[in-house]
DNA sequence: CCAAAAGTGTTAGGGTTACACCCATGT
DNA sequence: ACATGGGTGTAACCCTAACACTTTTGG
């Protein structure tokens, strides 16, 4: 089975440059390539694109398919085109960043192709991949200002210092303790949560918490409403994706795609182990993103995150 | 001629969205189309990539093969990868963005089939351009805050007030005049500029004004040195461009390419009637932009222009 | 019991904003 | 002469940065 058309054509894949937070540094999953070129070494995931799916939905498949990890939300970082990247064919690669939280990595089953790295402690990596990992970086560095992608990193219910902690992973600065928090809450972004909203299945917690409850510190007990609890969920900064409509153009038969599988696997569905697990820390106040507040707010004021 | 590949290819093509300010608002540029689809509508310049070229590259080489223009700096707004988006075949488009001062708009010769159009007054475009347009926009807005690319919109010297409808006409809202100056100013990315270092040939400005000059405001004369009238020339935010070397991997002849000739052309090289010419207005005090002071400026603070 | 993290306010200084009048130029 | 736009300074206010001690919790 062959396709042919009258103008060369480059094959297009997707790459993701996929983000976790342990609670202490940034780590992107990487995945040990099964095949040549590049052999045994680490990448990113990623795959050959479909004639029936966008950009945007091969990365995701890709991400399923490799890793087991459903993620709603990329942001794309742009179109890699090096004449030399791939050195099978002219392969032009559009790449993708997401963030995950520690509470959606489905914790370690079997399969060990996919890994967390510190951000700080990346191996060399396969193709162009850790040009590409530098753009990711930067772009997420930018993103921050503009949207609050920082609390996709982390569970519902997070602490102000776990917050902290992270902006300054990604920013790769110091702040004050109370100058953040102070500042944090100003935006009003921020709601305060009850404890345990992560790690209980879904259908728990609704009903746990279903009369108003109280907590606080030692000092000063707060009231909190049952409508703080289950903001809408969290979506990122989506502003360079495709809204196309996905319609068929031609259909393909899966079976002709075998150049996707490149990564090594086991089964159709992996899982990279959890992520690092942070120390349990000291318990503080939990607080959780409100997207309403965000969007009302960002509507009105150009909104920037100021650090 | 043919070409034939195990699996099915997307076309990829390249379309640029280019900025230019003349004074008052911010315009487009737009090529009508000779072909179908979209016969007789506007779109972006534009075409399909060859095999030994990046994006980038195919991006410039349309600009220059379409419009005239010389454009070295292009950022890259991402891929558009809609299923439907050309009703031909499957084709993903990688989208720059570039800006153009006024001085290197070659004047109007003959071809029409380019031509300006305020920003806020765009006819219905081809594809999904009018998609692209709104990406483009809200890019330049982020991107006007990390990386002074409002210099490229203007001429080598500039007023306060030229900088300042310009930064107006991109973020939308107004400034205070005077606060606006001194914030300006404060940055240190921009210098005191004799007159019209603009509409002269290179040849003549050099030696014109070897001898220190002195100009200034009715009120203060002040001195001015030969080192801060030609500073290093503005370059653009290229972060998300790909710096792979430019190797050939399959050499193509290009009479083959003929998809590419889908714009309205008349000779290899035309060129945009000149931007809607501003009032010329009070000449102020001239300024121009420095980017060594701007890239230590930048390297020191993680910079962010302050609005 | 001890170490580590959470909780909490105030102050000084710097930066931002808001604001008005005069003068030069061009029409 | 009149209108338009350039040139200039200051005061109030807000926001930021810097900073220390006590309490709680986990080990």
């Amino acid at each position: 089975m062959s396709y042919t058309y009258q103008f060369p054509h480059p094959a297009v894949a997707t790459d993701c440059v996929l983000f976790g937070f342990d609670g202490k540094e940034l780590n992107v999953l990487l995945i040990e390539r099964a095949m040549d070129p590049y052999k045994d070494m680490w990448a990113f995931p990623g795959g050959f694109m479909r004639m029936d799916e966008t950009a945007e939905d091969c990365a995701q498949r890709e991400l399923l398919e490799e890793t087991g990890l459903n993620i709603q939300s990329l942001n794309q970082l742009g179109a890699f085109s090096g004449v030399r990247r791939d050195p099978r064919e002219r392969v032009v690669s559009i790449a993708f960043y997401a963030l995950v939280k520690p509470s959606e990595v489905s914790g370690g089953d079997d399969a060990r192709q996919a890994r967390w790295f510190p951000i700080d402690d990346v191996p060399q990596l396969a193709f162009d991949h850790d040009f590409i990992l530098r753009k990711a970086m930067s772009q997420l560095r930018k993103d921050i200002y503009f949207e609050p992608i920082g609390f996709e990193l982390l569970n519902n219910a997070f602490t102000m210092s776990e917050l902290q902690r992270l902006y300054e992973a990604i920013l790769g600065v110091h702040f004050d303790r109370r100058n953040f928090e102070r500042k944090m809450l100003q935006t009003g972004i921020l709601q305060t949560a009850a404890e345990s909203v992560d790690d209980l299945p879904a259908s728990h917690s609704r009903e746990q918490f279903k009369d108003n409850r109280f907590y606080g510190s030692h000092r000063e007990m707060k009231k909190m409403d049952i409508n703080d609890l289950f903001g809408p969920s969290e979506s990122p900064s989506q502003i360079l994706q495709d809204t196309s409509a996905h319609i068929h153009f031609q259909t393909l038969s899966t079976e002709h795609l075998s150049m996707t599988d490149d990564r090594k696997m086991e089964a159709d569905e992996t899982s990279p182990e959890a992520l690092p697990k942070r120390k349990p820390g000291r318990k503080g106040r939990l607080f959780s993103f409100n997207k309403e507040k965000y969007d009302r707010f960002k509507h009105d004021n150009n909104f920037r995150f100021e650090f």
